[in-house]
DNA sequence: CGGGTAATTGACCGCTTGTTTAGAAATGGG
DNA sequence: CCCATTTCTAAACAAGCGGTCAATTACCCG
């Protein structure tokens, strides 16, 4: 055959991970890459394409082995709002974990998505979207079960709690972890939930 | 004396803030400036100073343009959450009519925050110290005249508060308005506000 | 009207960006 | 052992970046 990898590639596209997820998409040059994962320039095009196709394998990489054991808590749904505050104490957790805050890759994404072309743009958006669904479904489950008594629809409940995830993983950029365990604490409280 | 200015520098910060909004610090280059704004590159220099010194400039215009006229609505606090209510729908009224889903100018600068030198990361980092000191005091004049009910503090209230206003201002950015409208609704029904 | 002052002009600087090229080096099967 | 195949190396590419320059132009005051 032929001259075999002289790297791991799994191994190089968790280094890229990292530098993607703590420098941002744009503020990431290609330089950057090739010094960190200490691989050649033309070895790192021919491997994984070029930035943004690297991107989206880093984005499908943090997803199945860093968002999956956090969406893991948010299932089955039909028990509830004990999943939700799980999956949020879970977050907390991970980002008080944090040597930096560097907040959630896919919320960095979708932050930054007008800087990809479009259907990395949909890639990224599934994010909110199987939040969305998660969460509709937990809220669903929780008001037919008596869990949470009020006067809303599930689905505005829905926006309601991913637009505060959403806060969450934008402040915690600023390292306000206990602001984040308040707000948890906060809506628990609000939704009428007992640990 | 000599030679006067061509242009109304004015004029010309307004036209840089719509841009920098528009498209974001990192994103607008120095030549889109000189484009957008039709004066020369050098003008641009003589007049702002550097890129940074133009956002720092831009910064303060959408403050005293645009934020005051929002922020008005959080006075005086002692009101409680009428005051935080109008606020909020001012939020949403203000975001669901721009034409495109620019967000708040100083969300998305407290966002990039890390592209900017240390001066100017204080500057925009006071938007939120200065949002989280309008909420708190609303919250506590809230909770001691009796608007709001619960064992939380107004400090752990208002944590959580702001971290809503930022997943609003970041999820306004997909173009979700009518998932802001019904978030909002939402704070309010589990607040127990009644308009 | 003339001279001093300041704004304007457009070319140009060095640097970094993402991407590609041509040639050298290393492997394993025939 | 040698050749086909593939990786690796270093250099270079064009384009864009933020920022600067000397020369020119336009204005106001005396």
């Amino acid at each position: 055959m032929a001259r075999p990898l002289a790297f791991d590639p799994q191994e190089k596209l968790h280094q890229a991970m990292l530098l993607f997820w703590r420098q941002g998409y744009e503020s990431t040059s290609v330089q950057d890459l090739v010094d960190t994962l200490q691989i050649n320039r033309f070895s790192l095009y021919n491997t994984f394409g070029d930035k943004e196709a690297l991107y989206e394998r880093v984005i499908r990489h943090y997803r199945a082995h860093v968002f999956s054991h956090l969406e893991a808590h948010l299932q089955p749904a039909r028990e509830g709002l004990p999943r939700l505050f799980a999956y949020l104490d879970a977050v907390c957790e991970g980002l008080a974990r944090q040597p930096e805050p560097w907040g959630c890759l896919l919320q960095n994404s979708v932050i930054s998505r007008n800087a990809f072309s479009p259907p990395l743009q949909g890639l990224v958006d599934e994010f909110i979207t199987t939040l969305q669904g998660h969460v509709l479904a937990i809220l669903e489950a929780a008001v037919e079960s008596g869990q949470v008594n009020t006067d809303l629809t599930p689905a505005a409940l829905a926006d309601f709690v991913v637009i505060q995830i959403q806060g969450m993983l934008v402040a915690s950029r600023g390292g306000a972890h206990e602001a984040l365990r308040n707000s948890v604490a906060a809506l628990g409280s609000l939704l009428g939930y007992r640990r």
